[in-house]
DNA sequence: CGCATTTTCTAGTGGTCGCTACAGAAATGA
DNA sequence: TCATTTCTGTAGCGACCACTAGAAAATGCG
């Protein structure tokens, strides 16, 4: 939309992240007017925002309200609405929606991983000061711009697909019966998370959700 | 806010559906002209509208368009937008979401019809020919009128509520162990459904999620 | 200083939102 | 036939949507 904005991350100006091309003495400052806000600082309550009221529901005079700025600095400095949205969303991942992929790589087994990764959501999920609840998975509803819908619907397919990674891989090291339906396994972690009425909403089949249903009858095997 | 519509269910004109309140020859037909259109096959598009995009992203526009009627036909018939929706909210709650009070009311135990529900959960939810997945659950989020989503938060803590007392009523028969947590078990079955990140939405707090995710990997007492 | 560059603020743009005034059309009862 | 009642189509209301043109302000460079 904005071919003036070749890219997001333009930190040039703001307080003391003056780049250090010049070795010695005068800072390299970019040349004009230096913007008068924290990019950071901004974009930290553009994600809280988000995270509280979904991406259609958050208007741009609300993150400008929010973020402290006029609408076109918000424009120079994150491009449209949609641009801005995708930039909190990995920020999202790093700072908040990490947990899972740290229980799941740090634990040693798959269970345990999915265990604490439970565990840890119950904690992040209800944190005081924040959202509760999953930015990725909520702010996706009712989402009329298919372009987000369709990037969101891929994350929560990835996530699960990752699941099922670390499954199948305790499956191959033998901690896990060889017979175990990691797939199946993967969506029951999916479920407890998203839900059997997400994932419907996401693609899965109907033998998809029964299995899942099974597991939540019976759960893990006895490994 | 149109002080003209009594109430919804103003059912009067259509094609057979004249009161006999007449017991002989002319039937008792309202006075005006006759509405041009079937009011519940309307209303059925609406569902399935409201169903498909959840209640923001669904315009009044696209409403008229679905349902082949004028604005103003619209909102004689039907109140205003928020109206609708609710009368739509009840009528899905009677035509597809009942199949868990069923359930539930009909097996024998709390467990089986838990099972019952979440298995045909997995064939309701991926119908072909129908939106997937819950309307009362994704119709929800990022809706940015309190009134629409309180009224849809109360519905899902009631749905909650009657797992509890179903698995209570099993407790106090001797079906399942004196010292069964019901209310745990009975926030297990909604998290299959909903998910966690829907929970901490809705207001469950840490110990109620972390108990959840503790039944989600032991799942039932062996009863 | 002047000049180039970039950000800021003001004040909008066209479009869509939910909703409705109004007049004509289609039924009724007298 | 005519008045009354009710519905339907046109046409548009004010409010908000995402977004931006244009001028003023703030910096570095010469």
């Amino acid at each position: 939309m904005n071919p003036m904005v070749s890219s997001e991350e333009t930190e040039r100006g703001g307080a003391p992240a003056r780049s250090a091309t010049e070795t010695r003495g005068r800072p390299a400052r970019a040349r004009g007017r230096p913007r008068s806000f924290d990019r950071e600082a901004a974009l930290e309550r553009a994600l809280m925002a988000f995270w509280e009221h979904g991406y259609e529901a958050t208007s741009v005079s609300d993150l400008t309200r929010v973020m402290d700025i006029g609408a076109p600095s918000l424009y120079a400095a994150f491009g449209d609405k949609r641009t801005l949205f995708e930039e909190v969303v990995r920020e999202y991942g790093t700072r908040y929606g990490s947990f899972g992929d740290r229980a799941l790589a740090e634990e040693p087994t798959a269970r345990a991983g999915i265990e604490r990764m439970l565990r840890e959501a119950a904690v992040e999920y209800t944190t005081p000061g924040r959202p509760h609840g999953c930015l990725v998975i909520h702010a996706a509803a009712n989402c009329s711009t298919p372009e987000v819908e369709e990037s969101l619907r891929e994350r929560r397919n990835a996530n699960i697909a990752a699941f099922e990674r670390r499954i199948r891989a305790d499956v191959a090291a033998g901690v896990l019966p060889e017979g175990t339906d990691a797939a199946a396994l993967a969506r029951h972690a999916g479920a407890i998370i998203q839900g059997m009425s997400q994932q419907a909403r996401d693609g899965a089949s109907r033998e998809e959700l029964e299995s899942l249903a099974e597991i939540a009858l019976a759960v893990w095997p006895r490994s």
